[in-house]
DNA sequence: CGTTTCAGTGAACAAATGTTCACACAAAGG
DNA sequence: CCTTTGTGTGAACATTTGTTCACTGAAACG
């Protein structure tokens, strides 16, 4: 047996891009016990990470570009969210209930990216802050273009179907905050808060339902 | 001439709370350059209030104090900003779009105090966030009893009112972080944005008054 | 096999941080 | 008027930070 570790016999990239995981992870730990991602040091990264200071040079140029990755990072997980939504179909009774029921899961299944999308929207640097802000616009987006071809709301023009779509994901980031930020098994609390996410959902899309484009 | 500073002639008490508000400054003012408060250290704002770092503590025992005082100012800022609105009467005739006009005048007045509260919200400590999030509940709160008072949305439940309020605060706030985090002198943009927000504030009234109460 | 490439190491640095202490000195209060 | 009170000072401290540099050793490659 020449190789005794299985865990080991990796080739050198993916040896790098393992130890990138294990920067990013660290950080979204390092948040899950509630330091912001701004109040973070890279340092302290490098040493959640198990890795000497000066490995985290090899993957980043400082922690900026961390965070613009773990931006990137909830893009994807947004993305999947969708995906995942879809995929159940439209379930044409109680779609907001059952939506919501999705994405709670979702939010429950990768709690610290959702923290830290709901925490550096306004509050990181200036780069990280318009990186969420484009990447909460391309999701709107697509949900647009998903209520399209599902054609709920279809008597509204694109542009206030998107803004509409921007309302609901507005809502969507600060639930999560909120309901992340519920001291743990808290499950009264919580199921408080999804009613009146759903509510105002529902609001939402009733307003949505009753708009005519003519009013100016 | 005894006294010859006119400026200087102040009782301890006042004195004390001058410098008090310029910490508080000072930290706002940071911000106001693109430090989110979490980034903010001790010495940094002290140096810019022009104040040695150990007077800090005869004001505040840690930056998270400084923080919470900060909130609360804050939330005198939105109570002022009720009664403002209050003052000026109900228009009747386009509400919306006057009561996003009085509220932008104000975010463009208190950029700081703004930016602060959108950033904190989820950023911040625990101990912050909290805070702000009480702050903001409780202007929800008030809200929905000068609904009542103006009689507008009469067929809602007070659990139901509370809720759609605090959707608007909730969009209200997240408008005011993005307003002021647009690159200044782009009235374009701007305008846009605060299009945007007026759609989806008559969104929600619209869904609000299309809510029965039946619809579990 | 021999050479090159490069992710991770470890020591060292200047700078900055939060916190402490004894002190100054003007207002407050008897 | 003399004493007390308490805001702000200035020096000092132990830590922690971000960044540099020369290095090691194993994978990649010819």
């Amino acid at each position: 047996m020449s190789r005794s570790r299985p865990d080991d016999d990796l080739s050198r990239d993916q040896r790098k891009q393992r130890t990138r995981e294990a920067l990013m992870d660290a950080a979204l730990t390092l948040m899950s016990r509630g330091i912001s991602f701004t109040g973070l040091g890279l340092r302290e990264v490098t040493r959640e990470a198990g890795v000497v200071p000066t490995a985290f040079y090899r993957h980043f140029q400082d922690m900026d570009e961390l965070g613009l990755a773990l931006v990137e990072e909830g893009g994807v997980t947004l993305r999947r969210l969708l995906r995942e939504a879809r995929r159940g179909g439209v379930p044409l009774k109680d779609v907001i209930r059952n939506s919501v029921k999705i994405y709670t899961g979702f939010v429950r299944a990768h709690p610290q990216e959702f923290l830290f999308v709901a925490g550096e929207r306004s509050g990181g640097s200036p780069a990280i802050r318009a990186a969420v802000r484009r990447e909460m616009s391309h999701f709107a987006s697509e949900m647009a273009q998903d209520l399209r071809t599902l054609n709920i709301l279809p008597h509204l023009s694109t542009a206030t179907l998107q803004i509409v779509c921007g309302l609901v994901v507005n809502t969507m980031i600060s639930a999560a905050g909120d309901i992340l930020d519920l001291p743990p098994k808290q499950p009264r609390a919580e199921q408080e808060m999804i009613d009146a996410f759903v509510k105002q959902l529902r609001v939402i899309f009733l307003g949505a339902a009753a708009w005519k484009e003519s009013s100016t």
